[in-house]
RNA sequence: UCCUCGGUAGCUCAAUUGGCAGAGCGCUCGGCUGUUAACCGAACGGUUGUAGGUUCGAGUCCUACCCGAGGAGCCA
């Protein structure tokens, strides 16, 4: 007899299998018992008649919700049965059976309960889909890199300084001196990058910032390029790419989950046909200001306005060319207009926020130091990042990809706090 | 950090002008041979977030604090 998963069980019709899981939910009517059975690929029903089987039909009547089990049986075909296919039980082992009622209801429960109870809540629902989904949009960005040619490297996580120097930081203390949680790990993938050529990193960062909204989280995992010889146009058609193969590869791999999260897949082929549309800082601005928004320039878009500039192109859009006052001392100034970047974010569609933050970097020396200077940041810190620029400079790019925040949009899910197996929020350390 | 809303049974929520603490779901028991968050019946379930105050009387009004949710700013 062969042990399956419910994913599989489509091709196993008629035969007999063994199936291992939990019970999702039981129904009964009179002398017949429904269990829905879950192991993490899906969800199957089983049925057992007491006319069948009586001492079967007492075993199965005890189960409650996520008794562990396994199960034999022979899967037939039945359209009365949710998938058109369920297991007839012959047989059930019982693992463990609860002795107390499963915390997480079918019905609805509030946000603050379900997350104090989210190592349980991730096993119901679309909770398993969005994590299923989440696990295929990682894979295609390692895919992506791969094909592409670049080197998967990493940043440590424990640094010693800020990178952007505004953001707020974790610190801890470090053998006696102050260390912190890496708020990117950008800094160090421009060295790699001058070691290796094309790099990524896919890896946590940390940002201890009061933000208590769906799309912020202190701690978020983060995709993060860097590319030498790359410009700032080849920085955003890698990116592009990025973003559109990833949508079309959990499309691909994933529709039943975002069938179950009844998430439009035309739509979203749609939004990521390339290229994005483009628009420079200025024409954003002065958009927002024909629709009527406050907003002048020199001002950074609020969430308001991006979710604006989404609706407007019904697309990921690129926003280029900031004001250099808004942005980091290492992005490069537009040789034509010292007073913009080469930078861009993409904002994506629905609301969903700025995916993408991205730039070409500041590559001589002289100009680092200016940019170091005008932003009050201390130079000592930043020495062997200027080293960078001493030794073999070239013209390089790079970008990071808010992980989360993509997940949230591919799924169509409102808070980012599902597209994460266990968010990390102002408030919430546990579990 | 600021703004708004909220905290009543394990969960989701009611409770009229300040006047007996209530329902659905879950758990338990009973019924039902095709259920789809099953359904029907019964039972169980309470220091109304905490501390103080006003009042004959507070879930309800006042003060402070704690916790949660939504949003802003900032960001990915």
């Amino acid at each position: 007899m062969t042990t399956i998963t419910v994913e599989e069980a489509a091709r196993f019709i008629g035969e007999e299998i063994i199936l291992r899981g939990w019970v999702y939910n039981k129904r009964s009517s009179g002398k017949i018992i429904f269990l829905q059975i879950r192991d993490g690929t899906g969800v199957v029903q089983g049925v057992i008649t007491q006319s069948d089987s009586p001492s079967l039909f007492v075993t199965a009547d005890k189960l409650s919700r996520e008794s562990s089990v396994v199960v034999e049986g022979t899967l037939q075909a039945d359209s009365r049965a949710p998938g058109g296919c369920e297991l007839k039980i012959e047989q059930i082992q019982i693992i463990q059976q609860p002795s107390e009622p499963f915390p997480i209801e079918l019905k609805a429960q509030s946000p603050g309960f379900l997350m104090d109870h989210r190592h349980l809540w991730i096993r119901t629902g679309r909770q398993v889909p969005i994590l299923r989904i989440r696990d295929s949009v990682f894979r295609a960005i390692r895919d992506f890199f791969h094909e592409h040619g670049f080197i998967a490297t990493e940043a440590p996580i424990l640094t010693g300084a800020s990178v952007e120097g505004t953001t707020t930081l974790f610190d801890i203390d470090y053998f006696g001196t102050k260390a912190y949680l890496a708020q990117s790990g950008q800094l160090y993938l421009e060295a790699t990058a001058m070691a290796l050529g094309k790099v990524y990193w896919i890896g946590p960062v940390f940002r201890a910032e009061r933000s208590k909204t769906r799309k912020h989280l202190t701690e978020f995992w983060m995709a993060e390029a860097e590319t030498a010889f790359y410009d700032h146009n080849d920085n955003m058609r890698l990116q592009e790419e990025l973003v559109a193969y990833i949508v079309e590869t959990v499309i691909d791999e994933r529709g039943q989950e975002l069938d179950y999260l009844k998430r439009d897949t035309a739509l979203l082929r749609e939004q990521v046909s390339l290229p994005f549309p483009r628009v420079t800082y200025d024409e954003a601005i002065t958009m927002l200001q024909d629709s009527g928004h406050k907003i002048s320039s020199g001002d950074d878009f609020g969430a308001p306005q991006e979710a604006a500039l989404g609706d407007r192109f019904r697309k990921p859009v690129f926003v280029e060319y900031f004001p250099a006052s808004m942005k980091p001392f290492y992005m490069k100034h537009v040789p034509e207009k010292p007073s913009r970047v080469l930078a861009a974010d993409l904002i994506a569609p629905e609301g969903y926020g700025e995916l993408i933050g991205g730039s070409q970097r500041v590559d001589t020396l002289n100009e680092l130091e200016k940019q170091l200077d005008e932003k009050k940041l201390p130079r000592e810190a930043y020495e062997w990042y200027l080293d960078l620029r001493r030794y073999g400079s070239v013209p390089h790019s790079g970008f990071g990809l808010g992980i989360a925040r993509t997940i949230a949009w591919i799924c169509g899910i409102h808070h980012i706090r599902e597209a994460i197996p266990f968010a990390r929020q102002i408030n919430r350390l546990y579990p």
